[in-house]
DNA sequence: ACCTGAACACCGTTCAAGT
DNA sequence: ACCTGAACACCGTTCAAGT
């Protein structure tokens, strides 16, 4: 303490997030450890903890942040297509792979989260980003596409297929056009499939009863 | 080496990966050291590093280990319902989710292989298990649902929603129960939206180019 | 060809003590 | 209330040396 930095940091717990964010980015998870953090914040070792308990509260922090900026992500690029269904899944959809774009490793920590052993924090924000999700989809129903009733099986299904062709970006088996072209097919195949009545007969017949953790709508 | 035990292991990188597997399965991959490996193996904590040069060549060994096993399964489950390409899908994509339900730290392993940093042979298993999926798929055509040409994309789009709806089970925000209903939910649709007029003049006006890494079909 | 033992440079976590 | 410094028990990785 001979130099005039103050004893307390006054912002540790942002300074550290923020330190966080750029090495998961530059150099992924495995190189983002407590203590290294702790060196680039100028303070000892052991003060981060007493804002992170241990490496996961760390984490968890992270997958909250992430998952609150990529709810506000494929808020605003929605929220730019007003018009039309398609356009708008199509923009939600590419705010969705450009985030896994830039954010690869954020968004592995995000999906690896457990929902039973993540945090209240990370929970709610999870939950935020489905919500955003389904508020799209009612767009399909007063498009007059298919069934209110259906909105919550349909977007689950869109979005576990958007999450599955980022998946294929992120461990770089397709290039980031070729995802496009695959969010393209799977958009153009879901708009047909929801809106045919073969799929009216099927959810008529097979009531949906899930209610999905992290959807509070 | 006071007790009897040979200088030589014999097997040390089978016994390695057998036990590495266990310890993933019941601990998850933050509990993987080779040091453990090692001393529960019985050797020296530097013998591993003849059969895998760091912690990394051991995961990718997992990796490879587990498309194997995985495209054996969709197989097996795919060859069981000869008859109906419904069926055939069904079974296929539960044998997906009950391979993520019983080893998901595994499949995270699986996921979490970038293309381009991961062993040959991780690639070349990877590769076997989407050529699997196009097996499949090829039945579809057979049964006249699609044509030939759109066999890859289609089932690059299936096998990304399967992936994604396992995710949502690994992450625990669905039961396995509920994860099967939404199996229901997307191939119901998948089908539905494959046979339509309007992904067929979808999938005329724009021609698929795409060559998926890890796809020699 | 395969394994050991010591050594190095890291970790996360804990805790008494300082301001 | 917040941070330090020392300590403990782990890691992965390297390398000369042993069989």
């Amino acid at each position: 303490m001979a130099d005039g930095r103050p004893f307390h940091h006054g912002n540790l717990r942002a300074a550290l997030l923020d330190q966080a964010e750029v090495v998961l980015h530059e150099r992924g998870i495995d190189a983002l450890s407590l203590r290294e953090l702790a060196r680039d914040t100028g303070v000892s070792h052991a003060a981060p903890r007493k804002h992170f308990i241990d490496r996961n509260a760390l984490l968890d922090a992270l997958a909250e942040r992430g998952f609150t900026r990529l709810a506000a992500d494929l808020r605003a690029a929605a929220s730019q297509e007003p018009d039309d269904f398609r356009r708008v899944l199509h923009a939600a959809s590419l705010a969705y792979l450009r985030f896994a774009e830039r954010e690869p490793a954020l968004l592995d920590l995000m999906l690896a989260a457990k929902v039973d052993s993540s945090s209240e924090a990370v929970r709610r924000a999870a939950e935020l980003q489905f919500d955003t999700l389904t508020d799209i989809g009612r767009i399909g129903v007063d498009e007059g596409l298919y069934a209110a009733s259906d909105v919550e099986r349909l977007m689950i299904v869109l979005s576990a297929t958007v999450q599955g062709i980022a998946a294929i970006l992120i461990s770089r088996r397709v290039t980031p056009s070729q995802s496009e072209v695959l969010i393209d097919d799977a958009i153009a195949l879901f708009l047909a499939g929801a809106a045919t009545e073969s799929w009216k007969r099927f959810s008529e017949q097979h009531p949906w009863t899930i209610r999905v953790q992290g959807s509070a709508s």
